[in-house]
DNA sequence: TTTGGAAATGAACATAGGTGAATTTATTTC
DNA sequence: GAAATAAATTCACCTATGTTCATTTCCAAA
């Protein structure tokens, strides 16, 4: 694969709690993430937290950043992270026509956050965990990462109370909950989906989504 | 100001509850509202509905659609809504350098959906309401449309209750917490703000956030 | 000017999810 | 493989917000 990276590219590293970018400092580039998981997301005065995006392998991060104004929230990263970093004016001849690449996926992580407007504001515990390990699940699987009915899931209960709006202890509550039902198994950082059809309906609600 | 029209951008009206797009039916062409408001939203199978976008005078609507995929969600107009249409794909000679125009526009409405995830993720109702008012007054300032610490504020406390993620009733309620503490006054569709700082701490609570 | 529907308000009660603190189980690290 | 640290779990109790339904106020249409 190295000779796919374009002049000006380069791998580099980011260890856990490392900062991709930092809140307010004009990002020079832009990363494609090859491995590992970060997540951007913004603090409040008194300690709560909100993460407002997660970062998987073969995502851009951040999209946002090519259109000239530097990151409003930082990113951290989640786990050992191997990433490409590029120049961060519009690389990777981006053409709007191309239905892969960087508008595809600048596309799609809009519409991912649009969706979670409708779970933070609308959706019980039970749906907005669902909708989470689904989405997780679907985009693991579209970069090849999922393995039959399951892949990884680097996260804490505490990173994911931080993105579904819950207390870490309420994610837990649910999530045995979830497992009591046969929803959902999740240990020790791996997912496994035994009925995919239940959970999408879980997530949903009866809306036509697709995690994309 | 009919001079500035390029060609191929011609003038629409809408009702209030006419649609401007549907879900899933591809977008052939992007507005420009020039006088009134709309609103981008979902609703769940059961009646629960979320706003996610709303559309002011100046907006684009729908920046992401000339990203070339269908509307995921459909727009409604909110009052009488007159817009320029223009065919879709990237009209307006967009340039990414241009600090104002489309790709301003973009990036401000990704930021803007960015910091609603904060809010509705992790903040109390009054907090939400000082984010919406600030926001909304914020933006009908940069427009033009504010007058002094007052501005219009076509919605109703149902609308209100869908893009805050809370129930009317509850909107209600911390509305007159708010008038009694002298944060807001807010009637007949009118919306004015007596102490900006002080609502803008709460709606922030010490983050630094530009409403833009 | 009336009238009919929408919007706002009010009040009593219910509950999903939050809080704080202790305990147990995993995971690192040396 | 023992110690140290982080993560997950449990429990008792609390509260912000939801629910239901009635009442009042506001407007727009005729």
């Amino acid at each position: 694969m190295l000779s796919q990276i374009a002049p000006n590219t380069n791998l580099v590293f980011f260890r856990p709690h490392e900062f991709l970018a930092r809140e307010n400092i004009m990002a020079d580039s832009l990363f494609q993430i090859q491995e590992g998981w970060a997540c951007r997301y913004r603090m409040l005065a008194d300690g709560r937290r909100q993460i407002t995006a997660l970062y998987l392998p073969g995502d851009y991060c951040e999209p946002q950043w090519a259109l000239g104004r530097p990151p409003s929230q930082p990113v951290v990263a989640l786990t050992i992270v191997r990433a490409l970093k590029s120049p961060c004016r519009l690389p990777l001849g981006a053409s709007l026509d191309s239905p892969h690449g960087f508008w595809k996926s600048f596309a799609d992580s809009c519409e991912r956050q649009s969706n979670w407007l409708v779970t933070l504001g609308r959706k019980t515990a039970m749906e907005r965990l669902a909708h989470l390990l689904l989405e997780l699940f679907e985009r693991m699987r579209q970069s090849g990462l999922a393995y039959g009915q399951q892949c990884a899931l680097p996260l804490t209960q505490l990173d994911i109370a931080d993105m579904t709006g819950l207390t870490p202890v309420h994610v837990n509550r649910t999530l045995q909950a979830m497992r009591a039902k046969g929803l959902v198994e999740l240990q020790s950082k791996w997912l496994r989906i035994p009925d995919l059809a239940a959970l999408r309906e879980l997530a949903a609600l009866g809306t036509v989504e697709t995690f994309a």
